[in-house]
RNA sequence: GGGGAUGUGGUGGAACUGGUAGACACGCUUGGCUUAGAACCAAGUGCCGCAAGGCGUGGGGGUUCGACUCCCUCCAUCCCUACCA
């Protein structure tokens, strides 16, 4: 009588061996290093299934590489500052640190249910001092080396509550708990300089092992593009507007410029002109976010000023928009509504020139967008839009009116944030100039709060911010990101009170293989390697880039749509953790969607994931392993095909861990290893040949399994009693001299369709296939009496009769 | 608005290099076991059709002996868009 799959009770068992045996803490030593992280979690309160899919690919991609003999490193931290713990403070009237450090110990806990092989003596906490100190430190050093700089810039400003609003807390205008409407604000902040590293983080993307996507995405963000700066004369006036185009081509189309209604010359006008303040004061209604920028109306006014043509001296038209961004190029566009979308639509809006300077093969009615012949331009006619740029830039060199230019649409990193809940930053004022803290006396540490008291933001403490006359400490905090940005290099370190980093550091970086969510594609992954680069030339670490490989896993879904709160359609994965048990719940993730596609959770199928655990207990519990020599043994049909079948999925299970990271389809393949097994093996009194081929077979799906169902696998493995190892100390070897087949099945066609198989052994030569197929009745039928035209052969495969 | 993806049975997905579309599961149907149910076992299951056969990978077009796969075009959904993380 077989015992029933009870995985409460074999997960507990060994979790604690597990735990008491530490084999998970990871040291320097001889073998190939493997360090695998995935992105650290925020701690929302819960565990949701984003992490649970995220963390499970991490593990068995780790667990795997254990079995090959490298020297892993998974390490799990949290990434601990941020805005919802504010406002879960305001909500509940708690302590942001403590309901912090209670969700970290919830979700610890349930991470630790999962059976993840972390190395949990380098956790780390974003939100300790013993962390953010040295992020204070590195703040100081990219000052030092001339990366930091201080620079006005807008915010979202509710001016009921006073405080800064993120971009989602604004709705429709709106502050999300006041309900005032939201104003643009311009408010001093500190900026990074990502820009200096705009060419390197463009370049060196080439080399990564990143999905093309991903690559392709920075790429854009970047958005590296050459173009010339041009510039225009007031009318009556010494002043020069100066603006970017990457179509200088288009020059003698251009019938107006554009303005940012944050352009110092848009608020130079707005003085004394009245409409102009209006729509200035219209403009700031809006919200900072680039998605609302776009959606918006195209709006326009008329400032009533000219400026003068460069080339043709023609008077244009000055007007302010509130499409032009004043962080992009100069804060200047100049209007070609004849090749321009944009502009073209404005121009019509507003019933402007429109004027046509390009000739498209392709295309007669403007706009024009791609590039082409030059018309209505003068001395540039007739020449294409490539040289035609390169003549007009030099022209205007000449004229000194402008010059070619390399412009980036990546911007400086602003890091400032008005809240309290995150990374003090390290500077002092004394009379109002900045100095950074001095390294001795970090960290700046974030001043308590007691129990019941609603957090503010750290300007309004005044006990944290005058420190004596005219000497104030700085009262914004960093923006998240930059806690996220190297947290890959300390986990390294993270025991060290003493150094940043250490010797450990050089060991493990880089990141061997980084996982984590599509939607940081972008701002996390840009920034981080940013900050690896910046970090290697003030000496801090070694190489390029911080992650040598990406995945990135896509969303877990529910009827469509992301899982969230506020849709209410969440689904918890400790539920499930409990009613199947943590081996089922990691099979189901892996098993449903490959991990860059996205995951629709259907509950049915997780039924099925503990269905399949329950056969593998079946075949093998209160079995053990027996000893045969193979020399002695004499193998039948179906002990070679199974033996065939065992090697022939280890090999494709290894390809789909290593290569492809397809776990469902290394999954697949095990379950048809497993129900190709015949009933006649598993019967107690069976031949040696029979019991030999089943052994093979299990120990296969055991190892192949064991990365995914670490508990169920390794508890089998025990009682199996094969070797006194555990599961996971060895992979097993294929040998490819079973894996072929004397036979193969072949696709006979005619035209294209198929209309026959047959079984035949291979190397037979193309004139026997084609005598053979074309007599097979169905296929004779449908050449009827026609002519063979011709018969394409893949061999041992398929064979096409064209008539 | 811009950038990036995705779209295959009733459902999740497979088809890795242009070569059998639907592996492996879920669900469903029928039967077995059972007092009954659950669980389990066996068979079947893309659609239309009694069958022969025809149709079929979001829609339309193209390249090819052959297209889920390559090209063009349109549609739908999702993610990011610099202060959510």
């Amino acid at each position: 009588m077989t015992k029933l799959y009870d995985p409460k009770f074999i997960e507990r068992n060994i979790q604690e061996k597990w735990d008491s045996s530490k084999v998970f803490e990871s040291k320097i030593d001889e073998r190939e290093k493997f360090y695998c992280l995935s992105m650290f979690p925020y701690p929302s309160g819960k565990l949701h299934m984003g992490h649970v899919r995220n963390y499970t690919i991490g593990d068995v991609i780790s667990r795997y590489k254990r079995m090959q003999n490298f020297n892993v490193f998974q390490p799990m931290g949290w990434d601990a500052f941020g805005l919802p713990a504010e406002n879960a403070a305001i909500q509940n009237k708690v302590n942001p640190k403590n309901w912090t450090n209670q969700n970290i110990e919830n979700m610890k806990n349930q991470l630790q249910s999962l059976g993840l092989s972390y190395d949990w003596s380098k956790e780390l906490r974003t939100c300790d001092p013993s962390y953010y100190k040295w992020e204070q430190l590195i703040f100081k050093k990219f000052h030092e080396a001339g990366l930091v700089y201080r620079k006005k810039s807008l915010v979202n400003w509710d001016p009921v509550d006073k405080t800064v609003l993120a971009n989602e807390q604004v709705i429709d205008g709106k502050g999300w708990r006041s309900g005032a409407q939201v104003e643009l604000k311009e408010i001093d902040q500190w900026f990074i300089k990502i820009t200096n590293y705009a060419d390197e983080l463009l370049e060196s993307l080439d080399a990564l092992d990143w999905p093309e996507n991903v690559k392709l995405m920075q790429k854009n963000w970047i958005g590296k593009s050459n173009g010339a700066e041009i510039k225009y004369q007031l009318e009556n006036s010494e002043k020069i507007l100066t603006t970017f185009s990457t179509r200088p081509d288009t020059i003698f189309g251009v019938s107006f410029l554009a303005l940012s209604p944050n352009h110092p010359l848009s608020i130079e006008i707005a003085e004394n002109n009245e409409k102009v303040k209006n729509f200035l004061n219209l403009c700031k209604e809006s919200k900072a976010a680039e998605a609302d920028m776009a959606k918006a109306e195209k709006l326009g006014i008329d400032t009533g000023i000219k400026v003068i043509h460069p080339i043709t001296e023609k008077k244009l038209p000055v007007w302010i928009g509130n499409f032009v961004l004043l962080e992009y190029g100069t804060g200047v566009v100049m209007g070609v509504p004849g090749h321009d979308a944009r502009d073209y639509e404005f121009a019509k809006k507003y019933d402007l020139n429109i004027e046509q300077v390009i000739e498209s093969e392709n295309k007669g009615e403007l706009p024009i967008l791609e590039k082409g012949k030059l018309v209505n331009s003068n001395e540039f006619d007739g020449m294409d839009s490539e040289k035609a740029s390169a003549e007009i830039i030099e022209y205007l060199i000449k004229v000194n009116k402008g010059s070619a230019l390399t412009q980036f649409r990546l911007r400086d990193w602003g890091v400032s944030r008005q809240r309290y809940w995150g990374c003090p930053i390290p500077v002092i004022y004394k009379n109002g100039e900045p100095e950074m803290v001095h390294e001795k006396d970090l960290p700046v540490v974030l001043p308590e709060l007691t129990e019941d008291s609603s957090p503010r933001p750290l300007s309004q403490i005044p006990d944290f911010v005058n420190l004596g006359d005219n000497i104030q400490r700085e009262s914004d905090t960093f923006d998240t990101f930059m806690d996220s940005s190297w947290y890959h290099a300390r986990f390294t370190s993270s025991d060290n009170e003493k150094e940043i980093f250490d010797k450990n550091t050089k060991y493990w970086l880089p990141v061997d293989l980084y996982i984590g969510g599509i939607e940081h594609a972008i701002l996390h992954l840009l920034y981080s390697r940013f900050f690896h680069k910046a970090l290697r030339d003030i000496g801090m670490v070694d190489g390029d880039e911080p992650f040598k490989r990406l995945l990135t896993q896509g969303m877990v879904l529910k009827d469509g749509a992301k899982m969230s709160k506020s849709k209410g359609n969440t689904v918890d994965p400790q539920a499930y953790i409990e009613k199947y048990g943590a081996d089922t719940v990691r099979l189901y993730m892996m098993f449903t969607s490959p991990p860059e596609q996205s995951l629709e959770w259907s509950e049915s199928s997780v039924e099925g994931a503990s269905r399949f655990l329950k056969k593998v207990w079946a075949l093998v519990s209160n079995r053990k392993f027996e000893l045969f020599d193979i020399n002695d043994l004499q193998l039948d049909k179906k002990d070679i095909e199974l033996r065939r079948k065992s090697h022939a999925t280890l090999k494709k299970v290894q390809n789909d861990y290593e290569i492809r990271f397809a776990f469902n389809t290394a999954i697949a393949a095990i379950m048809e290893l497993l129900n190709s097994i015949p009933e006649s093996f598993k019967e107690e009194d069976t031949s040696d040949s029979h019991k030999f081929c089943l052994n093979e077979a299990i120990i296969f799906i055991l190892k192949m399994l064991s990365p995914i169902a670490p508990h169920i696998c390794e508890y089998l493995w025990r009682e199996y009693q094969y070797d006194s190892q555990n599961v996971d100390s060895w992979w097993p070897e294929y040998n490819e001299d079973l894996l072929d087949l004397e036979e193969f099945e072949l696709i006979v066609q005619v035209n294209g369709k198929v209309r026959g198989k047959i079984i035949l052994e291979k190397g037979v030569s193309q004139n026997e296939i084609e005598k053979i197929a074309s007599q097979i009745e169905n296929v004779s039928t449908h050449i009827g009496g026609s002519n063979i035209k011709k018969s394409i052969y893949v061999k041992d495969k398929l064979i096409n009769f064209v008539i």
